[in-house]
This record gives C-alpha cells, sequence and structure tokens, in this order.
DNA sequence: AGCGAAATGTACTGACTGGACCATTTGGTT
DNA sequence: AACCAAATGGTCCAGTCAGTACATTTCGCT
C-alpha cells in the first residue's frame, strides 16, 4: 500500500502521496456518513496518521476536500465497472448481466451512493465543476450503447431505445434500493433487504429491464 | 426594530395556531433545501412571521422541528394521493394509472422527495420514532394491494406477486426521478427532463411495471 | 377589573468549528 | 555542509449558531 516500512522510525516521515490518500479516504467515509455540512474536519483530522493542518494544506477548505473525496467516490466505482466484459454475449444476456452486474455493484458500494446522495441534496453544484466526473460517466454509458446497438442489429431490441433512458432505468432500481433503505425498511421492515428477497428484486428489475428493451 | 404603530401592534394578536403552521411550513421548504445541519434556525425563524422563541416555545428544539417538519411533508403527499380512485378501472388499467399517477405526484412534490432524502442520509432514526408516519405508509400501500388481489383473482396478474415489492419497483422510478435529477442532468443533460421526455420516461416505467406483475 | 396562565419579544451566551498563524523538521540540490 | 522549498506539528482565533434568561403582553375566566 505505502513505503511506510523504513518510513516509520520517529514521529514523522515526509509523505505526501500516502498523507492525501490517507486523508481522502478518511474523508469520504465521514463525508458519506454524515454529508458536507454535517461532516467535521476536526473528526476527520482526528481519524487521520495525520492533522488537520494537511488538510488545509493539500485540500484548500472543506469543500475542496469534499469534491476530491466525491472524485475518489467516481473513480473507484468507475474502475470496479470495468472488469466487466459483455462482448462475447448476445444482447439480451449481455443486458441481463448488465443490470444484474449493476444492482449488485451499488450494493456493494454504499459510500458512493451516499456522496451521490449528498450531491444531489446539494443540486449537483461540485459535481458540476468536475470534469473529471462528467467524462467518467458519459464513458460508463458506452457499454450500453453498444449492447443497444448490437440488439437493434439483430432485431430483438427497439428500434426507439434510447441509452440514457435505459441507464436511467437501470440506474433508478439499482440506487433507491440502497438509497432508500433506511426509510423503506422503516417502513414496511427489513424483509426486502435480505439476500433472498434482493435476489428476487434484482431478477423483478432485470426482467422490467428486458421488458422495456424487448421488441414488442 | 421598527416603531410601532397601533395598527402594527395590533398584528400581534394571539394565534397559537397560525404561529405555528407558519413556522412548519417555512421549517419545510428550509430543510428539504439545506437538509437538517444545513438548515439554520435563524434564517428559519427570519422568514417566519415570528420570532426564534416561538420555534423553541412550541418545537423545543432544532430536531423537534425536523420531525415535525417531516410529518407534515408526508401528511400532504398522502393527503395528494388520497384522491385517487381506482376501483373502477380492470386491474391492468388501474395499476398502469397508479404508476403514471405516482410518477407525476412525486414530480410535484420535490420537497417531500428532499426531506425523504435526507431523512435517509440521516438512516432514518427520525421517521423510525414516529408511529404516525409508518400509519400512513402502510395504509398508503393498501390502494395497490387491492389491485393486485384483484388482478390475480381475473388470472391477469402473476400469483407471485408481493405489493411491497411491486411498490418498490414504483417507488424506485419516481422518486429516482425527482431526487437524482440534479446529478443525473450534470451528466447527461437536461434533455431527459422536459415534458416529452418525462412522457416518454413515465410510459417506459408503466411498460416495465405491467411486464413485472403481468401473468407470464 | 384583575388574576394567572399562555404566548410573545429582546438580548445574550457558551460551545463549536472552519480556518489561520508561527515554528519546526525533512530531504534534495548545489 | 549549507541552503531552501516542501512538508508537518501545535495552537489559537474569529465568526457562527443552537439554545436560554428575563421581561412583557394578551386574553379567558371569575
Amino acid at each position: 500500500m505505502t513505503t511506510t516500512t523504513d518510513a516509520e522510525r520517529r514521529g514523522w516521515t515526509q509523505n505526501p502521496e500516502a498523507v492525501k490518500q490517507d486523508i481522502l479516504e478518511v474523508a469520504l467515509s465521514e463525508f458519506a456518513a454524515n454529508g458536507l455540512s454535517g461532516a467535521r474536519v476536526d473528526t476527520i483530522a482526528s481519524r487521520t496518521q495525520t492533522s488537520k493542518r494537511m488538510i488545509y494544506y493539500y485540500f484548500g477548505d472543506k469543500l475542496g476536500l469534499y469534491t476530491r473525496a466525491l472524485e475518489a467516490a467516481y473513480l473507484k466505482v468507475r474502475e470496479g465497472e470495468a472488469s466487466l466484459d459483455l462482448d462475447h454475449l448476445p444482447p439480451r444476456e449481455a443486458l441481463a448481466r448488465l443490470v444484474a452486474f449493476t444492482f449488485d455493484h451499488h450494493r456493494a458500494n454504499p459510500d458512493f451512493i451516499r456522496m451521490v446522495m449528498i450531491e444531489n441534496i446539494h443540486n449537483a453544484e461540485n459535481l458540476a465543476t468536475s470534469q473529471v466526473i462528467r467524462d467518467m460517466n458519459v464513458a460508463a454509458i458506452d457499454k450500453l450503447a453498444e449492447i443497444c446497438r448490437r440488439g437493434q442489429a439483430a432485431g430483438v431490441f427497439r428500434d426507439a431505445l434510447d441509452p440514457v433512458a435505459l441507464h436511467w432505468q437501470i440506474s433508478a432500481a439499482s440506487f433507491f434500493n440502497v438509497s432508500n433503505r433506511p426509510t423503506f425498511s422503516a417502513i414496511f421492515g427489513d424483509d426486502l433487504f435480505d439476500d433472498r428477497a434482493q435476489a428476487a428484486i434484482r431478477q423483478q428489475t432485470v426482467e422490467a429491464v428486458l421488458a422495456i428493451a424487448t421488441q414488442g
């Protein structure tokens, strides 16, 4: 992870990258847990190997730190998605796999979901300034667009099928499943969130998306 | 602040209910806009006809005010839903109408959506303590359960059809459409949120839900 | 016509919190 | 081996904000 092997002696050694990374990771979890205004810079600092001084040294201010943490969250999730290869599957199967994968992947990354929730509360003001994030996301939809193209060429998908609208459907289900779990289970109980029920929900979602995509 | 003439001074009539209502409405919009920790009690007070003193007099503390505002948001939305009568429609049409209505209704109540988002950020801790809200929501699903029952009796819906799981699907689409609009349009542009595109998304959602419900 | 409880106004405070300041150490370069 | 910029530590400050103390007004009830 870091080269802190010989750097562990004495109080501290200069290690800018490791310090930045340390701060970012703690900040991400703290912002995800408490929101932008709810998070405390002092708390972040205390959970770090370094000090508050370093936060301001590297990130300028609280908002700067938040923005970088947001980028880090997107980056981490998009990296996880990159491993998915669907080119060898026929269109319907590829789409089904993509939906199931997205569903599971969101479930596995609650911190990312929470960061996006928080960003939405703030009207995406900070995300809007990050070209990095926009590029990442536009790239993320390419995989889906390619599946749509193949499906239409094969005549199994509708002609009027907008990849963005389809992405919207997939995201809606996968995102909501994580973002609204607290209120949903407070009202209706936890039953829908155990592994068996989640598998059923996922299957339901796959079917719903396939129904939308399929040539009627 | 200003010299009080007799006319102005008369405005000082005791009117507890109106004062409470005034505070609640302002609080709702302020909490919805800025979140629990982001909202400022002083700002709420200043936008009110009354003073900060009254907020603490009637609501105890910030969290108490927030909880009451959350309840008010739920109440307002559930009232709007009550007007929907679907008993005279056949099951499939009733379900289609319910989905379309929910989609539009969520769109029309962004403050409610934002309050629920905020509550999810806080792990529904405050919602969990409010029996009022739980009752309201459980009642809200009755309408859907009745449609499911009729559809199954008529043989047009699947036997294994959980009303709660179906409600989950409907909510996911309708909620996400409002909650994630900022990030979504920051990344993919506003196109998906003009009236024409929204009508298409709504239709897509209706089809998706019908596909799930329909006897396969 | 006045008593008392409810309702309201004004001014204040104690704690928290983001951020700044100054001093010190490190490590590469000359 | 001296120097300097980058990196780090420790401490403090100035503004903000939730909440409070104290005083005053209203009004239903006798």
